[in-house]
Order: structure tokens, then sequence, then C-alpha cells
DNA sequence: TCGTATT
């Protein structure tokens, strides 16, 4: 049916409305189809805008990949279309040896001599250093994943090199990914970025300053338009509480039990209240409501409102950014219970809509690093009815790259949200914030 | 630095 050298390719800019059937005649021309999947999203049936095709044939990908690759955009895509192997086939990588303890004067050819007896090599390579001396290892190519395979089996440990401190390793050689994950693992240990406490104390504190200067933001507008004395008392008793918040978050220990030896903020002991709704579910570290005020409901469904949308006057945003604050100020530790246990509650509502009408959509640079989808929405969703925040995420590390997509309801929403948060600082950044660049409208048909 | 999605 298909041949055992078969690659499985990847195909990505999709247009959501083209299906299977649709696909297909245009994959077609490259040989017979051996399979053809749209990739759905599990839940909610929802088009992710990328495919998986397999042909009978390997030369008919190989054809494909090289004839469409970056090479023709579909329809209402504003990039081309990406056709190659998927990730699901290794980067050759399942037929790579990494093989340890060779002896430091052991050259190319030595190592080739020895993998020779398993199968045709393709590549073999010693590891050295700038000075061109061995490490005492290597990678080894082989044309198949069985030839790799049956090195192992007869190398491994077979035998020790002289002046190596133990038997030959030969193992298969870290995936790209493994490699990028031990990379950060890495860096993690020297900035303590995977501490637990760590990572949460910074999220929050990134957060925590947006938010602040958020505030700030929007009293500036509500002075600049409204000119009215109560807007500047609301300025200065949100003022007054930003400061409070400051120090009262950021100096105060975080729990009655821990930290008895160690510094707040410091401190090794596992710390279930703020760190778990951020480190489990990725949901936005703003505390339960004890207002009855509705600013924070969002928070508990991901950051989806389950209401009618919030209108995007003056007053609302001064008042739910009010809401906001007085959760910071009031929150103390006791509320870990309860705040866990709602988050582990909340229901899980995939988006189904990414992208508003023209004019809606933000395009948002400089974001902290540690901003996901949840702390974007938190900090548009003052200015009007979010819908849809997204973060760009690295695949490879799970990084954000810091930049990201805000789509709101309506147009003076998105005016609005430009207006106070363009040039916003946060940290040593400040955010830009501007329209979406729009999609090629004139597009020959 | 412009909606990236890998069963």
């Amino acid at each position: 049916m298909k041949d055992h050298d078969a690659i499985k390719l990847f195909v990505g800019q999709i247009p959501r409305n083209l299906e299977e059937s649709d696909l297909k005649p245009l994959f077609e021309e490259f040989g017979k189809i051996y399979e053809l999947t749209v990739l759905k999203d599990r839940f909610t049936g929802m088009h992710k805008g990328c495919a998986f095709l397999t042909y009978c044939a390997r030369d008919s990908a190989l054809k494909a990949q090289s004839a469409l690759h970056e090479q023709k955009t579909l329809p209402g895509m504003n990039r081309p279309i990406q056709v190659k192997p998927a990730d699901s086939e290794g980067r050759g990588e399942d037929r790579k040896l990494f093989v340890g303890m060779l002896g430091k004067q052991q050259s190319e050819d030595d190592v080739r001599r020895l993998f020779e007896p398993f199968g045709q090599i393709e590549e073999c390579t010693i590891l050295r250093g700038p000075d061109g001396a061995s490490k005492g290892c290597a990678f080894v190519k082989y044309g198949s994943h069985a030839e790799a395979q049956a090195a192992i089996n007869s190398l491994h440990g077979s035998q020790t090199m002289p002046g190596a401190s133990s038997s030959l390793v030969v193992k298969f050689a870290d995936t790209d990914k493994e490699r990028t994950l031990r990379r950060m693992h890495q860096m993690a240990g020297q900035l303590g970025i995977f501490n637990p406490m760590t990572i949460q104390f910074g999220a929050y504190g990134a957060y925590t300053q947006a938010i602040m200067q958020q505030q700030a933001a929007l009293m500036a507008a509500a002075q600049g338009t409204c000119l009215n004395p109560m807007a500047a008392i609301a300025a200065a008793q949100m003022q007054q509480m930003a400061a409070f918040n400051v120090s009262g978050l950021v100096a105060a220990p975080m729990t009655p039990s821990s930290g008895t030896s160690t510094p707040p903020g410091i401190s090794t002991a596992p710390v279930p209240s703020i760190a778990t709704p951020i480190g489990v579910n990725g949901f936005s570290p703003l505390p339960p409501q004890t207002n009855g005020q509705p600013a924070s409901e969002t928070i508990y469904t991901n950051g989806i409102h389950p209401y009618p949308a919030q209108s995007p006057t003056v007053a609302d945003p001064l008042q739910q950014a009010y809401a906001g604050m007085q959760h910071y100020a009031a929150y103390p530790a006791a509320y870990a219970p309860i705040s866990q246990a709602f988050h582990q509650q909340a229901p899980i509502i995939p988006q189904q809509q990414r992208e508003g009408p023209e004019g809606c959509n933000l395009f948002i640079y400089h974001l902290p690093q540690e901003f996901g989808d949840a702390e974007l929405m938190q900090m548009f969703l003052p200015f009007g009815n979010v819908i849809s925040a997204k973060v760009f995420v690295d695949r490879a590390t799970n990084q954000s790259k810091c930049f990201g997509f805000v789509s709101f309801d309506n147009p003076t929403s998105a005016q609005a949200a430009i207006q106070a948060m363009n040039g916003f600082q946060i940290g040593m950044k400040r955010l830009k914030v501007q329209l979406k660049r729009p999609k090629d409208a004139n597009r020959p048909y």
C-alpha cells in the first residue's frame, strides 16, 4: 500500500475552511496519496489549519515538498504553505548515534572502521575542542534506523578504548527537542528559574507591575477626558492602593508556615498559595473576588468571559481596575486553598475565534517573557470585550516569543487599548501596541 | 516583530 520508507509530511498554513476533499486534488498531482488528515481539535472539532499527508511513494513526498514548501500561498493565508516531514519522522536523528568514551587519539577513520560492519555510514564526526583535540566522542549517522540499532546492540559497552575511563558508549543522538530541553535545564540551573518559587514570583512581579501601571494609564485617560473631581479622587485613592499593594505583595511572606529560616521570597519550601494557579494551569494569578464585582470572573474561566460583553465605557474599565486592585490589596495566603480548588474546577473552553473584524486586532510586542495568554488577556480586558489573546510560543522551548495578539469585538476598544497601553513600560521594556497588519486584501484571484 | 498548527 505504501513504501516502507514513506515519509509522513506535515502541511501547514492551510485555510481553515479547506477539508481533506479540498486538499486532495492539490497534492495528488505529485503521486498517489496513502493518507491525508486535517488536524482537528479533539474536543471541538475545530480545524487547526494544518494536516498530515503520507504518499504511497517516498518519492512523491519529496517532489511535493520541493514543489510546494514555501512556494505557494493558499487563498486567504498570509504566509506560504508548509510541506515538510512531520516531527514524528524525526530529523534523521533516529539513525544518528552518539558515541562516547572513544580514545582521544582515535580518528574519524578509526571510528568509521568500527561502525562500518553495521551499515552504510552517511556521516562520521569526532567532536573536537577549539584546539582540535578530540573530546572523546563522535556522531555517526547511518542510512537507516535499523543499522543504527544494530550498531548499538553490538558495540555499546563492548570494549574499552585506550585511555578511556569506561567502556564504549553507543546510543541514539539526542533529538533537537531533547537538546533544547537540556540547554534549558542548564540555563535554569544557573539562573534558578525552575525553582517554583522564583518563577511564580517572577510572573507575579511583572504582572503586578503591569497592572499598577495600567491603572495609572487608565486614570490618566479618565482625568484627561472627564476633568471630573471624582476622577481625581479615584485616581488618588488608587495610587495609594497601588503603593500599598506593591509593598504588601512583594515584601510580605506568602505563607505563614514557610520561611522560618529563609528570607521571604527565597524559600525553597513548597508554596501552595500563589504558585499553584500559574504553575499548574497557567491561569491568572489574581485571587478570588471578595467584593461581588464582576471584574475578576474572567480569571476563573481561563480568560473567557462567561457573560455578555462588557461595554467599553470609561466607567467600566475604571471599575474593573478598581476591583482588581482590591484583590491585590486583600489577598492573603489564607485564600490559597479556595483559589486552588477553584482553579482545578475551571472549565477549559477552547478559543473558537481567533481574529476579530478589521481594526479590532492588536499586535503587541515587548511582552514580558513570563506573560502567557491569560496574562495578556487580563491586561487588555479593561478596554473592552477581548475575543482572543494569544502569545506566541517557541515550539521547541515552550518559551514566549514576547509578542502576541489581542482581538476585541469592536474598533473603539482596540483604539482605547492602543491609547493606554502603547509605550507602556514593564520592567526595562515598553510595550508596543498597534493594529495588526491587515492581511493582504488585494490578492489577485 | 504580525494568528505557528505536529495526530
